[in-house]
RNA sequence: GGGCGAUUAGCUCAGUUGGCUAGAGCGCCUCCCUUACAAGGAGGAGGCCACAGGUUCGAGUCCUGUAUCGCCCACCA
């Protein structure tokens, strides 16, 4: 039953005993009373649905698991609480597109509640995929605990939170202008709109002035690169003061000067000089132009016939264009502030499928000014075309025509797509729902107290520290972001969502008799009960239509009834669904069973730290807090641990949608989930972001053919074939790809593939040598505990002195106490990369390299006895204290990597049940190692030894000194040599007293330890550090003298340097006193090694 | 344009309030299939710590500037 495999074998190991931990319970929370210092609460960044998660999950999800393994192993009542996000666009966008490709259908042919039922099993399908992935990884969530953030339970809260916001005022309706996909007909968020350079052109126009006085201009010039929106054009803006604006841009120009660098002078001097030319051509024409607007000057926009204003407003940038600019408030963001501003009428030009609407004029005699209801004469010619291909082109032409292109320049322009269809984005005016976060009326947040707002909240609690964030430095993106206090628009205009639980009536009636009082509203609801009309929360929207206007009421939850009766009285649900943020920012306390006062919530709420993304600083994390103070009073999390972010081999992020990332499944199925763990963290460090360089796995013959290379070849072929490439090649390009081996240059298909290309070619899996370290690392430790095993079956577990064990024992003891220490130090700042080093070097090096080696002679029963101790005990002793390291170490190791650790537990479990080291600490071997304690957090006082860490560091040089003259005295490992070493007298005693262990470690058959003393004949020497170190009968005069004489200039170098600091007298006075000492020590002992070396130098005839 | 970060061995990265004779892993070279492990052991070579100034008795570490690279945010009629 001892018999463990020669090699670790993980796909033997990791099914059975992650059963076994499920099995078991392991992972199941248990609320109780514990209180909130000793409880450990992590929700997990619910992946989204869209697809099978990457590395950069696989990091996200291991230091998760680390530090709940470890916290679990310290005792504390631990909860990670596992679940998926919807996910919004990104999953319907998905889901639509593979419907078209493989059906060639629309949602709209499938209509809402088909659509739906596909997500939906997309969901199902993706969801047991990703908590496939991550059980193979071995994450140790309490899975029967899982959510999604469209469940019941988790629906139940969002309608609790949209009710209660829009009881309090926070969640409103209004116009505004978002971000249009009109593939997808939907509004997208900022951060799903990426930028890309077209080429384009700039179109110069002339707007006819209405009645200019004698002296001004027949005509405007606006210029434009997207013509199509001057049908919405509602004013022609020109700067107010033109001649201040030029004074204030010299001005700063010439500051700038005074304090520029000379590289930057001559830029700045070209500006000013640039400024001073559009002044002189310029200005006047401006000054014209903004008297013109001051005394009411209209313009007719040309095609629609327009009679627009000439206004003046700051937007106008004098020296850009003709100094003048066209404002279309609906259609540009910042055409839209000016007409919020000016109160312009705003006028939309386009249907949400991305065609000319029929376009409402404005109606003059409505204040303020709404669009109106009178159709534009000239909808025949435009509406339905084509927004930036076929209109663009109708509007210039038909300017042509008139005469009122001035010019057309040549230009590239951003041109924003929308990252889900990859269609160009729209600016559009459309109805939203928004929460306010920005200060208004006092705000009372959930413990009773008041804030100005939302976001101040928030950051309030970030100034303070009562969250703290790791890395300190992403505070500020958090704060920067949330300062701004932007209103978060909460509605999209999708099928795929939480259904926003407002009904709308459209009232007919005098405007007046509403206002937003809430009683006027009411009187008007005679069908419900009082008690009904209680559980509706009313807010009238603005704007109106005609002579009607919308009125909006927010339904409690739980009131079927009520919903039905407005249904009866013709209100209507809004279509639109929640922004999928708005559930993910319920979400630390949602899951937990908000708004029940669940025993969860009561044990786990607020969580301990959060382990996230920069990049969701701002969209999750800052709306979790927004949320968690406002419903919870509480922050949601003490901490918040920033991870750093896994790169392709081309330093890109990995993401699904670049298609560089890599299934860890593929990285499991062949290093294993521990070494994948291992590398993870290893790689783990606080300011780089992980490089990850992929290969793929050829499966034909096994050789690796790198990524990058392979989309080199690739983009070679296709540029060979004559196609096009119009961006850069993603790795998603490559479907299938040549093995660069040589003998095998066989073609593979690799993820990205369909089916059949996959069976026809093969898959290749994605792999990176970077995993080698981990595996390399998991083998070292199964055989260094085979080995063990061997030796320690029914180890003693006696109470021993520490002082009566041998030195190399108490030297492995106290290096186990100083580790054991840093761990808990590391793991408390995150250090995730120190942590394995520690361990490693704790384990590989110390252990492995040193401890075991050194009592192989005693475990084996071969070393004699000594003054101080028989064979018998000497070999009792070394049992006893590897049976323990052993133990220590799997615990030690375990967060990192759970799997192996807990396998060779159950093994010591079997061959050492009773182990430790009684009147230190006493051990309990009745459970499995998840559920073990870790060693204390201040290590083992008892173990702790400066001295012997000292004196063995030395023997250490002094072996490795040994065994490089044996090696380069071409001497064999077996044959023994005599050997002097040579040292100062302060360190005579106890480099004596351990001196069998440099006799062990270097094959020394005769040992001189001496203060003073000559070179023994024919020996070669090191000198190290305080001491020298002679093998005999090497017998290599040159050689000696070389090696002599390179010392000697070493250390002459080291020499001067020291003296010059301590005859410096700021040094003495200035440096810290033991710090002085050391120097001086050191000095002395590099005086003394300098006058033997000449000595020995002389003696060779040097 | 604003912000943040990086630049240390061939490669990937550590280096904690300034005290360094600058470290690790991989790779490389030499030796070793020694009964835990060749996915291993022993030893070694390899660095003007990006550049230029400054502060200090002392700078890889702090300050200023320059260069290169990366990320985030904003904007471009």
């Amino acid at each position: 039953m001892f018999e463990l495999e020669k090699v670790y074998d993980p796909r033997a190991v990791e099914p059975e005993i992650f059963a076994r931990w499920e099995q078991s319970g392991a992972f199941r929370s248990h609320p109780g009373d514990t209180p909130h210092d000793r409880t450990f609460t992590i929700v997990m960044p619910p992946p989204n649905v869209t697809g099978a998660l990457h590395l950069g999950h696989a990091l996200n999800n291991t230091l998760q698991d680390i530090l709940v393994r470890y916290h679990r192993m310290c005792g504390f009542n631990t909860l990670w609480q596992p679940g998926t996000d919807h996910a919004g666009i990104a999953t319907q966008a998905v889901v639509e597109r593979r419907i078209l490709q493989q059906e060639g259908k629309t949602r709209h042919d499938l209509g809402r509640d088909e659509l739906v039922r596909r997500i939906w099993q997309w969901k199902d399908e993706y969801e047991r995929r990703i908590t496939s992935q991550l059980k193979l990884l071995g994450c140790s969530a309490d899975w029967e605990r899982s959510r999604f953030t469209l469940d019941d339970g988790l629906a139940k809260a969002v309608r609790h939170q949209f009710f209660k916001m829009f009881k309090d005022g926070l969640i409103f309706r209004g116009k505004r202008l978002v971000n249009w996909d009109t593939q997808l007909q939907t509004a997208v968020s900022d951060d799903e709109v990426y930028h890309e350079t077209v080429k384009g052109h700039f179109w110069h126009f002339r707007y006819p002035v209405i009645d200019p006085k004698p002296g001004e201009p027949q005509h405007v010039i606006i210029a434009t690169t997207r013509p199509e929106t001057m049908l919405g054009d509602t004013a022609v803006a020109v700067h107010p003061d033109p001649a201040g604006f030029f004074d204030q841009q010299e001005s700063k120009l010439r500051d700038a000067l005074l304090k520029c660098s000379a590289k930057e002078r001559a830029e700045i001097e070209s500006k000013l000089a640039a400024l001073a030319d559009r002044r002189a051509t310029h200005l006047d024409h401006l000054i014209t132009l903004s008297r013109m607007a001051n005394d009411g000057r209209k313009l007719r926009l040309p095609l629609v016939e327009r009679i627009i204003p000439l206004i003046t407003d700051e937007w106008a940038d004098p020296t850009l264009g003709s100094g003048c600019v066209k404002i279309t408030p609906a259609h540009d963001p910042n055409d839209y502030q000016v007409g919020v501003r000016k109160n312009l009428p705003m006028i939309n030009v386009l249907t949400p499928d991305g065609k000319i609407a029929k376009i409402m004029e404005p109606d003059p005699a409505a204040a303020p000014v709404k669009p109106g209801s009178s159709e534009n004469i000239h909808n025949d010619i435009y509406a339905g075309l084509e927004f930036s291909t076929q209109a663009r082109a109708k509007v210039v032409a038909d300017m042509e025509s008139r005469g009122l292109i001035e010019t057309i320049e040549d230009r590239e322009t951003e041109i924003g797509h929308s990252d889900r269809s990859k269609t160009p984005i729209e600016p559009f005016l459309s109805d939203q729902w928004f929460v306010r976060t920005g200060d208004g009326e006092p705000l009372q947040l959930g413990d009773g107290s008041y804030a100005t707002g939302l976001a101040q909240a928030a950051m309030d609690v970030v100034s303070n520290e009562d969250i703290e964030f790791f890395p300190a430095r992403y505070a500020k993106t958090y704060l920067d972001w949330l300062g701004e206090k932007r209103d978060w628009c909460i509605s999209r205009q999708l099928w795929w969502g939480h259904r926003i639980h407002d009904w709308y009536i459209v009232w007919e009636g005098p405007y007046s008799d509403y206002t937003s009082d809430s009683q006027t509203v009411r009187m008007d609801l005679d069908y419900l009960t009082p008690e009904q009309r209680s559980n509706l929360a009313p807010q009238v929207f603005p704007g109106r239509l005609g002579n009607r206007i919308l009125v909006g009421f927010a339904v409690a939850p739980a009131h079927p009834d009520i919903e039905t009766a407005l249904i009866a009285h013709d209100a209507t649900q809004d279509p639109d669904v929640l922004d999928t943020w708005f559930s993910s920012a319920l979400w630390p306390f949602s899951t937990l069973g908000w708004p029940e006062e669940t025993p969860h919530l009561k044990q786990y709420y607020p969580g301990t730290v959060l382990v996230t993304s920069r990049d969701i600083i701002t969209n999750w994390v800052a709306r979790m807090v927004m949320f968690g103070l406002y419903t919870m009073g509480k922050v949601p999390f003490d901490r918040v641990y920033i991870t750093p972010k896994v790169l392709d081999g081309r330093g890109e992020t990995m993401s699904k949608s670049k298609g560089n990332g890599v299934d860890p499944v593929d990285v499991i199925h062949i290093y294993g989930a521990d070494a994948l763990r291992y590398s993870m963290a290893d790689m783990a460090t606080e300011t780089q972001d992980i490089r990850m360089p992929i290969e793929y796995l050829c499966p034909h013959c096994g050789h690796l053919t790198e990524q990058s290379l392979a989309l080199k070849n690739e983009e070679q072929s296709r540029k060979s074939r004559g196609e096009k490439l119009e961006r850069k090649l993603q790795p998603a390009d490559c479907l299938r790809v040549r093995c660069t081996h040589k003998e095998c240059a066989t073609e593979f298909a690799t993820q990205w593939a369909d089916d059949t290309l996959k069976k026809e070619l093969g898959l290749a899996r994605e792999v990176s040598d970077k995993f080698e370290i981990g595996r390399n690392f998991c083998n070292k430790l199964w055989n260094a505990a085979r080995f063990a095993f061997r030796y320690i079956e029914n180890a003693p577990c006696d109470r021993l002195a520490v002082s009566d064990l041998l030195p190399e024992d108490r030297w492995i003891l106290a290096r186990l106490s100083e580790t054991s220490r840093r761990i808990h130090g590391f793991m408390a700042n995150y250090q995730f990369s120190a942590i394995v080093k520690e361990l490693r070097d704790f384990f590989w090096d110390g252990l492995c390299d040193w401890y075991i080696e050194l009592t192989k002679p005693r475990l084996s029963g071969e070393a004699a006895s000594t003054s101080t101790h028989s064979a018998e005990a000497s070999k009792r002793h070394a049992c006893q204290v590897l049976a323990f390291c052993l133990d220590q170490s799997l615990r030690l190791w375990h967060p990192i990597m759970p799997f192996i650790t807990e396998r060779l537990w159950q093994q010591l479990n079997g061959i050492v049940p009773n182990r430790g080291m009684p009147g230190v600490v006493e051990i309990q071997t009745n459970c499995d190692l998840i559920s073990a304690p870790m060693p204390p957090t201040d290590g083992y006082p008892a173990f702790d030894d400066p001295t012997i860490l000292t004196t063995f560091s030395q023997l250490q040089e002094a072996t490795r000194a040994v065994r490089d003259l044996r090696l380069k005295g071409n001497i064999v490992p077996k044959q023994m040599v005599d050997v002097t070493v040579i040292l100062s007298d302060t360190d005579l005693k106890s480099f004596r007293a351990n001196a069998h262990i440099l006799r062990t470690t270097a094959g020394i058959a005769s040992l001189t330890i001496t203060s003073s003393g000559k070179r023994p004949v024919n020996s070669a020497s090191l000198a190290i550090h305080g001491l020298r170190v002679y093998v005999h009968d090497i017998g290599d005069d040159v050689m000696e003298r070389e090696r002599t004489t390179k010392s000697l200039a070493d250390i002459e170098k080291q020499i001067v340097g020291k003296q010059g600091k301590l005859n410096n007298p700021g040094f003495i006075s200035g440096a810290k006193a033991d710090v002085v000492a050391a120097e001086r020590e050191r000095l002395d002992q590099l005086q003394q090694q300098l006058a033997s070396l000449r000595i020995q130098l002389g003696e060779l005839g040097g």
